[in-house]
DNA sequence: CGTTGGCACTCGGTAGAATCGAGTGCTAAC
DNA sequence: GTTAGCACTCGATTCTACCGAGTGCCAACG
């Protein structure tokens, strides 16, 4: 920042009217021709009155405060990662998104019923095709489900299946290898105890269940309680779903080396690690986050859309894109939020 | 076929041991190098004993036969699908795996518990992992599990989730949004009606509930039987685990165009379509499946490994890894037959 | 003073020519 | 049947020349 050029301007948050049209233009041919754009196409395709030579020297200012640059010496210029934010910051107020599209958003929230799991699977990719980019979703924390019901079911002697029923619609369950074999009236007595014990509890702070007298049925229940403790430790972030993998290799283009891909793959592959990104971003108000703006190396050369949903009000989750940086941010924007607002709303009606 | 050259070895499915020996050189350099091989390198590195030139005569038969061939006149040779094919059926007998990898195997089986979907997640990146190729995980069918036990919740007013728990310790879930809303006892009782009349049938032809004389129990109970009979129908295979995708993006040079691998993710994001290739591959008892031998298009440049397991001796599911067919055959076989026996071990026990 | 036309200069991209070398097919000798 | 020798092929690499889009700068203009 503190730079000493005593040019106009000198408030690095806004740009002159004309300054901030040939950024937009910058922006908005190169992600659509994906080349350097010179200063006689933005003089020429944008209805600026002024000619190439004017545009240039805006060129010089907008490069020096760092929104635009050359990939060489002579060539034309491409937006900075700077340059993208006062796009997405100035420039994409109403995300715009196309009508089929927005029929195809719409049609697949109205007819989508199904389980939880099935139906955020397939909204990403739904928002996958939408954007063509590919697409997260990050399901509702578990945490603040509280048990509705809860099951044991002998599958094999000494081996029972434990379910619990989430007030949110989940199901969690864990089978369950027991060293002393449990008879049915156990099995029965002590789902009914923690059924008892447990309706209206928090599932991620379910008390220890409370001695019956009956030596078996204690294990049992201790058993259960155990597996369903270590299934809060062991899963204790929202599910992610990814959606259209396939669009980051195609996409290859738009990043610097073959194997970024690959490299980008494997991060979706970490559910903790992105989840706990999209996370952080939200948590930090950011919608947006656009190549060196994020801390992780792989996501250099790729940009994040994000938009959280709400469920009767309250944060709930987050559907998001990931792309490359040259991507068409008003469309992804409107796409993302279309379809946040969206799974919201259905979430509230069915949940 | 129908060659008319009077030459040695006319039986096509065999080859005389040197041939044999020179065609397991050229696909072994090959897999390792990446580069066509020549007949000095084969000459040199086995101890055939005989000369390049004497490689070079009997190349010309294998090309002729088709096993190799040259990317161009008077390049090295590289295996043809055909000479992958003899390779493995001729020279993998014991496939074999590194210790470290063996030992990384038998340790997650050992550890391993947790929800069945998990395990056969985290048995997908295991597989991949081992491999360095893109590992499938198909779980066992759905269609054989007996339903166990049926729980109706009310999450809201007119909303109920019904669970089915399955032997095979599955459990299928619906959200319902019912007109009427009908009050505890009554979903209590329909639980209890349901549990009874299916407790043992199999999940995919439960029969219609018994009317009961309420009405509103048995609207509840037909429209379960609804949602469950949905369910078979909208998820008539079996669930498909992919572990690995970064590896097809990484594996990139071994493939022909860069969009190749783009093409195959989305085919691995089509469950159905990998399911019943799989299944087809299984039905006519093939285990590998190299580049053109498949139909597919996209699989053009990719070899498929598979291995069936087993539960309680019984056919249950299968594991593969997708590749290009510049694969280390032998390494990959013994990778997937050893997961698969684990698993249909592991399964056997804790099913 | 901002804007504009003119102009020399830069540099990636493409095309063509020259060169290199691994590897082959063929032939003749062993 | 095996081997050494040799001419030949052809992808890969390097080098050169050249084109042209685009820039920076300057002087002129309203």
């Amino acid at each position: 920042m503190e730079s000493m050029g005593s040019m106009e301007s000198m408030d690095p948050t806004d740009l002159d009217e004309r300054k901030a049209a040939i950024l937009r233009a910058v922006v908005e041919e190169y992600v659509e021709t994906a080349e350097p754009v010179g200063s006689q196409r933005v003089a020429r395709s944008r209805k600026l009155g002024v000619s190439s030579a004017t545009v240039r020297n805006d060129m010089t200012v907008l490069e020096r405060e760092g929104y635009i640059t050359q990939p060489y010496t002579s060539a034309g210029r491409i937006p900075t990662d700077l340059g993208y934010r006062y796009f997405v910051d100035h420039f994409t107020r109403e995300g715009a998104l196309r009508v089929a599209h927005k029929r195809a958003v719409a049609e697949f929230f109205e007819s989508a019923h199904r389980a939880l799991e099935d139906l955020l699977h397939e909204t990403s990719q739904l928002l996958s095709r939408v954007t063509d980019h590919t697409a997260m979703v990050v399901g509702p924390q578990p945490e603040v489900a509280q048990v509705r019901g809860v099951q044991l079911v002998t599958l094999h002697p000494g081996v029972v299946l434990a379910v619990a029923v989430l007030s949110n619609g989940a199901v969690e369950k864990y089978t369950l290898e027991l060293p002393d074999q449990p008879d049915e009236a156990q099995v029965a007595s002590a789902a009914a105890a923690l059924e008892g014990q447990w309706n209206g509890c928090a599932f991620n702070e379910l008390p220890e269940p409370r001695p019956s007298g009956d030596d078996g049925i204690d294990r049992l229940a201790r058993a259960v309680r155990g597996a369903f403790g270590e299934l809060v430790v062991a899963r204790p972030v929202e599910m992610l779903y990814v959606g259209g993998t396939s669009r980051l290799a195609a996409e290859h283009e738009s990043f610097a080396t073959a194997e970024s891909a690959a490299h980008l793959l494997e991060l979706l592959e970490h559910q903790v690690v992105v989840v706990s990104l999209v996370r952080n971003l939200l948590d930090q108000g950011v919608n947006v986050s656009i190549g060196s703006e994020n801390e992780i190396e792989e996501l250099r050369d790729c940009a994040i859309v994000l938009a959280p949903y709400q469920v009767e009000g309250e944060f709930a989750g987050t559907v998001g894109v990931l792309g490359p940086t040259r991507m068409d941010y008003r469309r992804t924007i409107g796409a993302v939020a279309a379809v946040s607002q969206q799974l919201g709303r259905l979430l509230t009606r069915v949940d």
